[in-house]
DNA sequence: CTATTACTTGGAGCGCACTCCAGGTCAATA
DNA sequence: TATTGACCTGGAGTGCGCTCCAAGTAATAG
């Protein structure tokens, strides 16, 4: 009934990237990346997967989205069923960026909101004051 | 004596580069872009540069910094000795912009700092909760 | 049986902001 | 004058994370 699902052997490649939620390329990526096994190729037919891939995917996909790029997921895999202490000491390097990049895009925010509140309010004719801003040094 | 530096006609390429901190060929880059104009080459000789460009490159450094891209950067030339209002839009949207990356970045660095408290408390021998979490849905 | 859809392999392309390279020309210094 | 270092053009390469393409094979729906 549910077209191509999995049975007994477990499903395609195509079943996968819909159940993750990703495009099938972005599997194969993954594969060629070494993230996640490929299966071997039976005598004829396609490849089988079955659902531990699924969760792997969602597990890069949820480490992504904590600003984790795929080469230290791939390190957070490699030490996945290791050292709860190795894993922790690679996420608190994570945060201490996570933190650093707060900070700068703060500082942005700080300096765009005083030029954008003097564009706002000296309005002298014919020269911003922000662009003023950002040509002078310092 | 101070080797190639400026003189009455302007400084080289080379100088240019390092008043501005940065790289020669990011000079050329921005040639390319069209972010900084390119002098015309004397009948013989190499091209002369007076110190507006110097200025401009610093312009785009310091609005890079600001989180614009070089495109955004480009508009932001475009229309710099224009009206402030277009100006300070372009600066209100990148704002914005900031913003939402600072909304995202702490989420998920209180998700990184749940992750590790959990991981610093709940020592199970062989599992970490951290890789536990990711792992799971949701 | 046929048409359509899905999978397979390997390689190329994208967008960003550079960065490097090759093979020349030019200028300044000893 | 000869050598060194700086400049010239234009094209290619880098890293990230995909995304697309082509040409072929396999499975399934009607």
């Amino acid at each position: 009934m549910t077209s191509r699902a999995e049975n007994s052997a477990g499903m395609t490649i195509g079943t996968v990237a819909r159940r993750a939620g990703v495009n099938l390329q972005t599997v194969r990526y993954y594969q060629r990346r070494g993230l996640i096994e490929q299966p071997s190729k039976p005598p004829s037919g396609y490849r089988r997967y079955n659902s531990d891939v699924v969760e792997r995917i969602r597990f890069v996909k949820r480490a992504q989205e904590l600003g984790f790029s795929l080469a230290e997921i791939g390190e957070l895999l490699e030490l996945g069923d290791g050292r709860c202490d190795d894993v922790r000491q690679v996420a608190e390097g994570q945060r201490a960026l996570v933190a650093r990049r707060i900070a700068d895009l703060a500082a942005m925010q700080d300096t765009l909101d005083a030029l954008i509140e003097r564009c706002r309010h000296e309005r002298h004719p014919g020269h911003c004051p922000l662009i003023e801003s950002l040509s002078r040094n310092g």
